[in-house]
DNA sequence: TTGACTCATCAATAATTGTTGTTATGATAC
DNA sequence: GTATCATAACAACAATTATTGATGAGTCAA
């Protein structure tokens, strides 16, 4: 049960992180490789303080990760973690692929 | 640029109507085939109208569809849209699994 | 050491959006 | 007439986001 739950709080929170345009550009500069702040910035044109807000959203989703490094922090994609999403959407599609349906309502 | 921006767009949307727990659990229950809306009501312990509301949501996101006969209205998984879903995630993991990131910011 | 730079975080305000509940209406089918 | 369902309107509330500005930690270079 607990877990259940659990489960779909953290799908719930995968779908939410990337139901945003902003937040799904980043994940697209993202796969070009890490990239620091400073680069998703000036790409953006956006506030330091709205990105980073951003970051956080995904970054707490799991689907980014950072690294710290000297002055600047380069994030780049946890590919697992997409991985699991696209087992998710996966799932979602049921196991049967044509659905006979045969049955009525009463 | 138009076709991107609706292209985004429209995944923004796909993302957006997963990330609510209502709608995982309707989805997951249209999983075992085409449901009406009488049984969903009866499963998730809901108003119609709230019920009604997240269904449109899903519809309109394409993720589901309706198929009204007499009385009934039937909803079903339309695994077309779930199969883009999973493209895109697929492509947000880019094409290059291991980064070098031998590069450094300035 | 000092000063500039990068970045996270917080605060506060405001605006926007999303969700829920309730109720009502209307279309369609039986 | 009754049942199913979509839809709309409304209020209440919660959550998200934008914006601006401040703060502080850590880094780097002169």
């Amino acid at each position: 049960m607990k877990i259940t739950i659990k489960r779909r709080d953290t799908e719930v929170s995968l779908f939410h992180a990337l139901s945003d345009e902003t937040r799904l550009e980043i994940m697209e500069r993202l796969k070009d490789g890490e990239q620091c702040v400073c680069d998703l910035t000036d790409a953006l044109k956006t506030g330091q303080s709205r990105l980073s807000f951003h970051l956080k959203v995904l970054k707490d989703a799991g689907l980014i990760t950072d690294r710290p490094e000297g002055r600047w922090t380069y994030y780049s994609l946890n590919r697992e973690v997409l991985k699991e999403l696209e087992e998710v959407v996966q799932s979602l599609q049921g196991s049967r692929p044509g659905v006979g349906s045969s049955f009525r309502c009463r």
